[in-house]
DNA sequence: TATGAATGTGCAAGTTTCTTGCAAATTGTC
DNA sequence: GACAATTTGCAAGAAACTTGCACATTCATA
């Protein structure tokens, strides 16, 4: 099962963390200077941070034309049956296909909304028919192509 | 105007690009290790795909409940008027929105697809008051409460 | 209100990681 | 094959991070 953090945070952090959602491999001398404590103390933060979850992951985001892969592309997937074991099953799918960049299990009209990044319309349909076809449980799926990404990976505001 | 990475990515890159979207705090003598290239080799790359704009930034990402945002809600909004002026402001009001984390212009049934982080529905009855109604060109909008963030800030396959 | 425990801090020293100059190796072009 | 351009590994220096320690602050209890 997940463990969820069950450290609070104060102001310290959420200063702390509002600078390393923007850029996480600014100097803890930067940071301390910033938010007025000293490096160890940053560091120490920082630390207990990562270690309790509160901090998930460090990632550098790529451009996607640079490796090109360029398309961006969601998709609105519905079920047929909504079975917790069928679904399971499919978020499981959903985990594992590596074009599948992210997913929602939402309410509303549809049932999961996918965040696909691939070459091109090809490359989507082969996932497509292994992911929706193959897989089963799927109902209907809709095909959103993006033709601007005008903002990704927004920090999360604190 | 945004400037495009013209640099090629060879093998090595990709390798390096592989590893730093999961872990870019991962040490560059882990990386060598990984890919067959020294520690400075891979430090100089990583400082090139940096300055060229292949890797666009680094970040932290942060647990939404452990700083009592839990609410991720997909925003399909269609406009009234698709005069070009209309959408760039529509554009720069989702650009400039904190809650927005992502912005997509698509094709298709609906204009815009937002990704949205907000602690409660009280915040987000506001911001749609703010950046819809108040905001204008917005014909309609339909929201999708996220249960289940099942995966997110997926890298991009290479 | 006072006392003691727990927690957090800054300092400084040690450790780790990154950067950079240099010479050598590799790759590309003619 | 020769030469230029680029990339590389090595080693040394610089920068950043970690950690032990003593002190300060905060919290809990009597």
């Amino acid at each position: 099962m997940k463990k969820q953090p069950v450290v609070t945070v104060d102001d310290f952090d959420l200063k702390i963390l509002q600078l390393v959602q923007v850029d996480n491999m600014m100097p803890q001398r930067a940071i301390a200077d910033r938010i007025g404590l000293s490096a160890p103390a940053v560091a120490r933060r920082l630390q207990q941070l990562r270690e309790s979850g509160v901090i998930r992951r460090d990632i550098a985001i790529v451009n996607e034309t640079a490796v090109a892969r360029p398309l961006t592309i969601i998709v609105h997937v519905t079920t047929e049956n909504e079975r917790l074991d069928l679904l399971d099953a499919m978020k499981d799918r959903f985990l594992r296909c590596r074009q599948v960049q992210q997913c929602y299990y939402v309410t509303g009209e549809m049932d999961f909304i996918l965040i696909v990044n691939v070459k091109d319309m090809a490359e989507y349909n082969e996932m497509t028919r292994e992911l929706f076809f193959e897989g089963g449980n799927v109902k209907s799926f809709r095909t959103c192509v993006s033709m601007e990404n005008v903002k990704t990976n927004g920090p999360i505001p604190l």
